[in-house]
DNA sequence: CATTATAATCAACTTTTTTTGATATAAGAG
DNA sequence: CTCTTATATCAAAAAAAGTTGATTATAATG
């Protein structure tokens, strides 16, 4: 967990919506049996270009604060929290709070 | 709090070390009765442009992560560690964390 | 008053990030 | 096999962020 790429992932207003999205839909698909939020839910629920998604999942991705799971065409995203947990402490270790 | 800017504050690797800097020399410089860290300081100890640690102090400063005290031809600056806790409560009330 | 020190601000420039539309890939449906 | 759907990737453009050196303002010092 790289704590300063962590708050990059989390610095931009629409990635934040999405995590938050992500992280909200997530029980929801879980109840119905699926393995997280797909691309297309975030495409469809927040009405933004494909590419745009796929760019910030990515973002995501990469900061460690989503997995994937592929499943047929689809692939399913969710929320890391002990990536989340891991930043947390990392800042209040740093500043002693 | 602006979670989201706050986030965008912590998220440059340099600020993150001008922060931690602030955090660390804080202490100290109170012991000598200085009410914080100058940018002087900052440049020679890390050994940037003035104008650099400027304009990063002032995003940390728009963030609500450092206050300032003006004393003199100086100007003090320290972590608001209240700005961070709140921060971190956001967090992680978001994900319930 | 002239000089020096601290630090903010500015404009030009560079770099990074984000957005967009297009294309590519792969799975499932018909 | 063809068509559709989901999504990744790409390249170009736009926007935002960071860097630099110069200038400005203000306070202290001689």
């Amino acid at each position: 967990m790289d704590t300063v790429k962590v708050a990059k992932a989390l610095s931009d207003p629409l990635r934040w919506q999405i995590l938050l999205r992500i992280a909200n839909r997530e029980q929801y698909f879980l109840e119905t049996h699926k393995p997280g939020v797909c691309v297309c839910d975030l495409v469809e629920g927040m009405g933004l270009l494909q590419s745009k998604v796929s760019y910030h999942i990515k973002e995501l991705k990469e900061a460690g604060l989503i997995s994937e799971v592929a499943e047929g065409k689809w692939n399913y995203y969710s929320v890391n929290r002990d990536t989340l947990r891991s930043y947390l402490c990392s800042v209040q270790q740093a500043f002693q709070l």
